[in-house]
DNA sequence: CTTTATAGTTCAGAACGCTTAACTATTTAG
DNA sequence: CTAAATAGTTAAGCGTTCTGAACTATAAAG
């Protein structure tokens, strides 16, 4: 099949919907007085449940000191919770209070709201096409060989 | 027609396939010594075509000052050319140089790596399905009420 | 022609984010 | 038990990024 031309529709889409929804994010941003790190940073411990600070800083492409000192902003904000690891007394768990939940709920609502529109203007048919596809997906995009984070 | 587990799925293959691009283009950011506001300037001048300085700060969420120091430093790296807007010679026009549009392709290609990944996984009955899924997608979000800045 | 609005730049000052290096505490290896 | 490795914090310093205010230049309105 014409790999090529599939390839480009898919990245049409995600051109197209990474589009939209980052200005949304940032925006939403903004208005909560929030940076890109700090929501990224709170994406990705929502992600990983928990989370340790060297491990936050490799994400985010940063050392640990630097993500340390970011942590320390969203404790004081209230957003995290940082508590020494039992198993491990030298590290800490990350975890979103509930205010860091709610934001970061907050800030996926505004990143999705066109969704909402867009679904408005679908058929039912539309729709199950869709939902069929996006399933397909979705469970491949799962199964994708867990891209660890590249070490330097 | 059950639209809110529609919806639930859409934001789904958001959420991870935001995920999976975001973390390619932060990746490709920092190894191209760019901030993600840079990244995101480029993006937007590249879909603009064209563009003013104080609509690239009202879009970003920065003042214009913010925006025409940003600016500068693209010039100086060459990844942009800043012009008077032979209309309005108030005006600047911003367009991308050789060099930006490069730098600009290549961060899409980084974004968008594991699209091919994926889509080895991929039967030739599976893309079929998801490339009708997706154009309808597209079209119907190209129609969407295009959303200007809203203004504070 | 004068006034007002608009587009952009510059500057000073504050805040931020990052790095390296030094340091504490804990765990693991020999 | 000692030495080395690991996790995180803190401090100093640097460059970036933002804002508000002052300024230049052009355009539009009266």
């Amino acid at each position: 099949m014409h790999s090529d031309l599939f390839v480009a529709t898919l990245e049409k889409w995600i051109k197209v919907s990474m589009h939209r929804s980052m200005r949304n994010i940032i925006h939403y941003a903004r208005k909560s007085g929030l940076s890109m790190s700090h929501i990224g940073a709170l994406f990705h411990i929502h992600r990983e449940g928990k989370c340790g600070v060297t491990e936050l800083g490799n994400h985010l492409g940063v050392t640990s000191a630097a993500s340390s000192q970011m942590l320390e902003r969203l404790v004081q904000q209230e957003l995290i919770l940082r508590t020494e690891d039992p198993k491990d007394r030298r590290g800490k768990q990350i975890v979103l209070t509930d205010k860091g939940i709610r934001v970061l709920e907050e800030g996926i609502r505004a990143r999705q709201r066109w969704l909402d529109d867009l679904t408005e203007t679908l058929s039912d048919g539309e729709k199950e096409t869709i939902m069929v596809a996006l399933e397909i997906l979705i469970d491949k995009t799962r199964n994708l060989n867990q891209p660890i984070e590249p070490e330097s």
